[in-house]
DNA sequence: GCAATAAAATGAATGTTCGTCAACTTTGAG
DNA sequence: CTCAAAGTTGACGAACATTCATTTTATTGC
């Protein structure tokens, strides 16, 4: 007799336990693999250490994450939501939208050049170029937008101009934390970054020196 | 008696047996690697295939190549160094030396996303990106001058506007072919691109529009 | 409560690959 | 011809991502 009244699909009727355990799985393991990924980088982040930090078994991290490179992902992910939030907190104050732009690109530059965190996953280029394209480029493309709207900048595909600038911000990391390039030539990088956006020359210098506010600090890691 | 009188460094008279060999193997290898590198990405070729299809023995290849990412990286500069000088061939019939820079980059990007041995080599994003900058870089810092003294370019610092280039064109490659990125969007990426060097955006738009000469055949694979 | 069932966690085992090394071969000067 | 230095070899060790059969945990109908 198949036709037993069972509910196939049990209506889940508010969270359980599982549910509670899965979301602290998924967020110590993402935090587990923020720490050993920034004391070692990606590719010395073993999957049993993280495993072990996270206080699950091996195996369980593939439950939650199809691959390690996944697993990456997702902590740049939290890495730059983070940043997105910061840098919104200080950039509603200012007065040019095109500085708006401008301080964004250049935080970026800065933290992915001097936070470990960051340095550590930059060796990854394409995976945390792209990871920053998605991630804050709802931010960036809705300033370019206010940029141009305001007769600053000129730029008919902001998608685009932001993609290029993501890689060129991450190479240029990369570049800069292995020695290659001088670190004191953001300001120039900054400049020529914002050419691309449709400023002319002068423009864009007088922008990338204007001195930039502090950022708020980072939320303390929860333990 | 320390003191016979055999020549302590004999002076290599002419090329012998080893040195003759030696060259093969280095060729044997970068060329081994290249194809198979180029068939199943760069990842899934094995240091065992490379020796066998270059016919020595899988420790051999460490007499000449550190790592596995040192072969890639002069596997890199063989594919780079051909593409350079392919491009000096056509180039030196322009009048406009801005041209010579647009159809540089123009080409980079082209054969980036259309030749198999080129994209198969992009999800190593850095290592392209810095090995272009390495190779190519003497070529294209050239062309940036010559413009900028024909006053069609504005650029301070040449080598800092090509490796932003190298980046971001290599980033964009490896977006196009993993199809994240239109391919028709090359046109406007180049015009961005030379955003970069100091020219406005209409000069920009028109440079990156001009249609472009053929390139002359690749040279065939030497067996 | 209590089975019955489904979902999730586990960790030992697997398969792969890079790079090393001690033994072996080739080279070429004396 | 002799022999030491240079070059080659392929078997081997270590490391690590991923798999999967088994065990543990949670949920639900009764």
């Amino acid at each position: 007799m198949p036709d037993t009244h069972t509910a196939p699909k049990p209506a889940p009727k508010s969270e359980g336990r599982v549910a509670r355990r899965q979301r602290r799985n998924r967020a110590a393991l993402i935090a587990a693999a923020r720490e050993i990924m920034a004391e070692k980088g990606v590719d010395a982040a073993t999957m049993l250490e993280i495993a072990e930090r996270a206080d699950v078994g091996a195996g369980t991290v593939y439950n939650y994450f199809k691959s390690k490179d996944e697993l990456a992902v997702a902590v740049l992910e939290s890495l730059m939501h983070e940043l997105a939030m910061r840098i919104e907190t200080v950039t509603d104050t200012f007065g040019d939208p095109a500085q708006v732009y401008a301080f964004g690109i250049r935080t970026v530059l800065d933290t992915a050049t001097t936070d470990p965190r960051w340095k550590q996953m930059l060796p990854r280029s394409e995976v945390i170029a792209d990871a920053l394209f998605r991630t804050m480029g709802p931010f960036a493309i809705r300033d370019l937008n206010n940029a141009v709207a305001a007769g600053r900048f000129r730029v008919t595909d902001p998608a685009l101009v932001w993609r290029l600038t993501c890689h060129a911000i991450i190479g240029m990391s990369l570049a800069i934390t292995e020695g290659r390039q001088e670190a004191d030539s953001k300001v120039p990088i900054i400049a020529r970054l914002l050419c691309m956006a449709g400023i002319d020359g002068e423009g864009a210098d007088e922008l990338a020196a204007r001195s930039l506010p502090d950022l708020p600090p980072a939320p303390v890691e929860r333990n």
